[in-house]
RNA sequence: GGGCGUGUAGCUCAGUUGGUUAGAGCAUGCGCUUGAUAAGCGCAGGGUCACUGGUUCAAGUCCAGUCACGCCCA
């Protein structure tokens, strides 16, 4: 007789092959039908609240593997902590203004014919280019399995969100912060208009090379050389740097004297042609630092500062000329000693003189009005300049220099750096109004800026080096930009060009923009604009034109914790509404959106918007490096480095285990190889989950449960363990560390579940009658492992633990997602601990020898053994106690004790008395005692009758 | 060039305040099983702890330097 229909064996629907690519998207569409994400958020209405605010993404291009694992990561946390209890709200965001979406949707409406380049043609072609885009991502970002409001997500181009940006700028106009000054920006000549730096296409070009004597004021026939590519900056000189390390030499040529960089020396002595000259002695930059010169041709004098970071010693003289107004090194030199950020050339790129300096002291007024642009490589401005040197004397000597320069992307015409009117946040402004000066006083915004990063979490904890490092060395906040695509500066200008910025009147244009949208300020003329905005008792200057900059993106996202956490009521804090729990986004943002987030919200709500702030690495390649664009345009990878490639390969779940299974906080590399391994562990873990399952065919926890005390030794061994993973998991969860949990959880389910446990009890859920009480104890235990691995996983396996959810019986919630994970000690005592142990460590002992035992090809599987342990009665008391189990622990048939008077236990193996037992494939002694079942031994006689009957 | 990080088996991670022959899982190889079967079990091999110096009775761990990689600046 075949009594394998006799047996108990597993049977499940929960598939063993995962296929997931076709499987997640029918899953998603389940839980959007059942509105899945708004039924959490009511079920959690009341519970103590978790926020974690998403910072938004730019919306252009497809969702890349970084971005996906920045919101996995997001995703984690989130169904993490639902599980536990919170009501844990997710509104993803948007981040729409900026170039990259300007210049890309610029380029379309060139190649479509229109050259306009007007804010009212580019605007709404910039927005439906953003929407469409958001449209993409978001379908991309679902398909992760990221729950969260997509209906409702936060746009930085929404009315609403731009009307509170401009809100929280009038209170930081109100408190003084922001003024007007200058800057050098890339400047188009024929297009008239700022460039930004990815708007800038570098082309070789011939220049002007020159060399010139600027003479030293008290110190007749001497002069410094300076080395310039750009003759037309001359006029706008006000400095000359040199490096403190150089050495530079003062010689003579002739009746004339001249400094130059001593290891530059020969180059330059054979550019200017000096035959003989003579080293008259060598100076640093002690002496240099007390001297001053004159002006080539115009009457004034400058001198001399240090500028090491960028006068190199390969080329030039070791001395660079410093236009603070024409160039970003000169800029900086020119903030941090004080001069003028001058800049004497107008929109059309042609000389003039300006308000910064005596017009005595400016350049000669044969020079007025030149173009810099160059016709037929010539340029007017370059060619007045070379005349007025050559006339003093001054030019020694001039060559064509062919190198790269930066080029408009437009126009294709050489640009310019020219000094611009600008607005800046002032990072060292004292506050005397409002509620940030209540708190303490005459501290700088800076100082106060440290003090809150101090009450900030961050982690990892180099976090905090980092963001302070970012505050402590930056800059005045540059917050004006001349683009059309972004919030429009709220400034008005007099008939004079004087600014007018007022904190009623961008509040009043708010007002309006949560009307009309930012798009009005475009529309509507200055006049109009004026007379809607200027307040009823206005006494100051008149408007007669209006701003044409935008503000800074970094002031779009920066305020999102004013514009979202503190008007969202999901998401408003109760003491602070503008203050969240958790913000998440790579270290680069240390620099970018939390520092701008941070400086913005202190501003203007008075602390940080955030409690503790999560970075995670970048990604690189299985060779450790980044992902770069170049690489992937050069075929350097087998296929693009966006999510949606991933996840048609994997399907979401590998994706989002492989970013568990990293400590994100340093880099996080991904490969195809990686990846694949990842896989293999995910077909552990969902076979483990449905070895479970397909054992629980015919349980009913409500009415078959036996009770912890009740439980076999064995069941009660598997929840000890199962419990400590448990807290484990949890400990791992709360601190972030999700690759901790992967290790845990897949160690776990490989040793304790796979190897052990479920080997063990093949043959208690196989062989036992289907109601006896060994296995109902097994199968409630299983039931439990079950479900606890499936809540324990579902913050990262989304899908899957959902899937496998579907088949555990009485299960307390429909979805796992939807359910409440409360951890489940269980404890044994001491010395039952201690029993299981010491039967542990017999196992280990015992598993060598069964293996020796195969391979002398005494016996084939375990079962047919006996095994016989040796050593003295003191360490096989336990055992003995034990010894149904320990049997069972082995997978053998028999075990025998043999006391002796050794120090130690060991053991032999022989083969098993009595006949294999056709069912249970025991070898048992009772074998045949059964007249009616000959073939079986006892045990499975009984369990045989107890089914028939 | 500067700042902040990272570097332990083929892969991903552990490795307390310095203290035995540096661990785990996966992967690999060789067996077993064929009642989880495109599964399961066992055993084995695999490491100059990036490198070089130093402190110490003792260094993966502390110190200095070098190299490689990442992020941010210049």
């Amino acid at each position: 007789m075949d009594y394998k229909n006799t047996l108990n064996l597993p049977r499940t629907d929960f598939p063993m092959k995962a296929d997931l690519v076709t499987r997640e998207p029918a899953r998603l569409k389940q839980w959007e039908t059942a509105g899945l994400y708004a039924k959490i958020q009511a079920d959690r209405a009341g519970a103590p609240r978790f926020v974690l605010h998403d910072g938004p993404p730019f919306a252009n291009g497809d969702v890349h593997i970084g971005t996906a694992l920045n919101k996995i990561l997001k995703d984690i946390i989130i169904k993490y902590k639902t599980l536990r209890g919170f009501s844990a709200p997710y509104v993803p965001g948007w981040d729409c203004h900026g170039l990259p979406i300007e210049f890309k949707v610029s380029q379309e409406l060139r190649q479509a014919g229109d050259t306009s380049a007007d804010a009212a043609v580019i605007r709404p072609a910039c927005e439906a280019y953003a929407r469409k885009f958001i449209d993409i991502q978001r379908a991309q970002f679902k398909r992760l399995g990221v729950l969260g409001d997509w209906d409702n997500p936060y746009l930085t181009l929404n009315k609403e969100y731009e009307a509170d940006e401009l809100r929280l700028f009038a209170d930081l106009v109100a408190q003084g912060f922001v003024y007007r000054g200058k800057k050098p920006v890339y400047w188009s000549i024929p297009c008239r208009t700022a460039l930004a730096e990815a708007e800038v296409e570098y082309r070789d070009h011939v220049s002007q090379s020159i060399f010139v004597k600027f003479p030293l004021v008290g110190r007749p026939g001497v002069s410094l050389v300076i080395w310039t590519t750009t003759p037309w900056t001359l006029p706008a000189n006000l400095a000359v740097a040199y490096n403190s390390s150089f050495s530079y030499a003062l010689v003579r040529v002739g009746n004339e004297e001249f400094i130059v960089s001593a290891l530059l020396l020969t180059a330059v002595a054979e550019q200017c042609r000096w035959r003989d000259y003579q080293i008259i002695r060598h100076l640093d930059g002690s002496h240099l630092s007390q001297l001053e010169y004159q002006h080539p041709f115009c009457s004034r004098t400058g001198r001399l500062f240090a500028g090491d970071s960028f006068v190199t010693n390969d080329t030039g003289t070791g001395f660079v000329h410093i236009a603070p107004g024409h160039g970003m090194d000169d800029y900086h030199l020119g903030l941090a000693q004080g001069l003028p950020i001058y800049s004497p050339v107008d929109d059309d790129g042609r000389f003039t003189h300006t308000s910064d300096l005596p017009a005595a002291q400016q350049m000669p007024a044969e020079m007025l009005g030149k173009a810099i642009l160059e016709k037929h490589g010539r340029s007017d401005a370059n060619e007045v300049v070379l005349d007025a040197l050559r006339a003093r004397q001054a030019l020694l000597h001039q060559e064509n220099y062919s190198h790269s320069y930066p080029h408009c992307w437009r126009s294709k015409t050489p640009i310019i750096f020219r000094a611009m009117d600008q607005w800046f946040i002032k990072i060292d402004h004292v506050v005397t109004n409002g509620a940030l000066a209540a708190r303490s006083p005459a501290v700088t915004f800076r100082e106060r800026a440290l003090a809150e990063i101090d009450r900030v979490r961050w982690i990892p904890d180099w976090g905090v080096n980092r963001i302070k490092s970012a505050v402590q060395s930056r800059p005045d906040w540059c917050i004006s930009r001349q683009r059309a695509w972004g919030v429009p500066f709220p400034a008005f200008y007099d008939a004079q060009g004087n600014a007018i910025l007022d904190a009623q009147i961008i509040r009043n244009f708010a007002d309006l923009v949560q009307q009309h949208g930012a798009n009005v300020w475009f529309e509507k003329t200055a006049e109009q604009l004026w007379s809607a905005l200027r307040p009823p008792n206005w006494n100051g200057p008149e408007a007669a034109t209006k701003s044409n900059d935008t503000l800074d993106v970094w002031i779009d996202s920066g305020v999102s914790s004013h514009a979202v956490i503190a008007r969202r009521p999901e998401l408003r804090g109760a003491d602070r509404p503008f203050q969240c729990d958790v913000y998440l986004e790579g270290s680069d943002q240390h620099r970018g959106w939390f520092q701008s987030s941070l400086l913005l919200s202190l501003a203007g709500n008075g602390a940080a918007p955030f409690k503790t702030v999560l970075t995670h690495g970048f990604m690189v390649d299985a060779d450790r490096e980044k992902i770069s664009k170049s690489q992937q345009s050069q075929g350097g990878y087998e296929k693009p480095q966006t999510a949606e490639a991933y996840v048609k390969k994997w399907g979401a779940d590998i994706v989002r285990l492989w970013v568990a299974s990293q400590d994100y906080r340093n880099d996080i590399i991904v490969s195809e190889e990686r990846i694949a391994k990842v896989a293999e562990t995910y077909r552990g873990l969902r076979n483990a989950l449905r070895y479970q399952l397909s054992n629980l065919y015919d349980f009913d926890p409500a009415r078959q449960a036996v009770p912890d005390d009740q439980r076999t030794g064995l069941d009660r061994w598997i929840l000890g363990e199962f419990a400590q993973l448990e807290s484990d998991v949890l400990a791992a969860y709360d601190a972030y560390e999700f690759h901790v949990v992967y290790q845990k959880i897949s160690q776990f389910v490989a040793v304790e579940l796979s190897a052990i446990y479920h080997d063990v009890i093949k043959d208690r859920c196989y062989t036992d009658a289907a109601n006896s009480s060994r296995r109902r104890s097994t199968q409630t235990t299983l039931h439990r492992l079950a479900t606890g691995l499936c809540q324990m996983l579902s913050p990262i396996l989304a899908f899957t633990a959902d899937e496998a959810w579907a088949f555990v019986p009485g299960k307390p919630a429909a979805s796992v997602h939807s359910g409440d994970w409360q951890p489940q000690p269980f404890v044994r005592s001491e010395a039952e601990v201690a029993a299981w142990k010491n039967l542990f460590k017999l196992r280990e002992l015992a598993l060598p020898a069964l293996e020796k035992a195969r391979q002398a090809k005494a016996i084939g599987k375990a079962l047919e053994a006996r095994l016989t342990f040796q050593g003295p009665g003191s360490l096989l008391v336990e055992a003995k106690a034990h010894e149904a189990a320990l049997r069972e622990l082995l997978n053998i048939s028999q075990v025998q004790f043999e006391e002796n008077a050794g120090s130690e236990v060991t053991v032999s193996v022989a083969k098993a008395d009595g006949e294999k037992c056709a069912r249970c494939w025991h070898w048992e002694t009772d074998v045949g005692q059964h007249a009616e079942h000959p073939t079986l031994c006892a045990r499975c006689v009984a369990a045989v009758q107890t089914a028939e009957a």
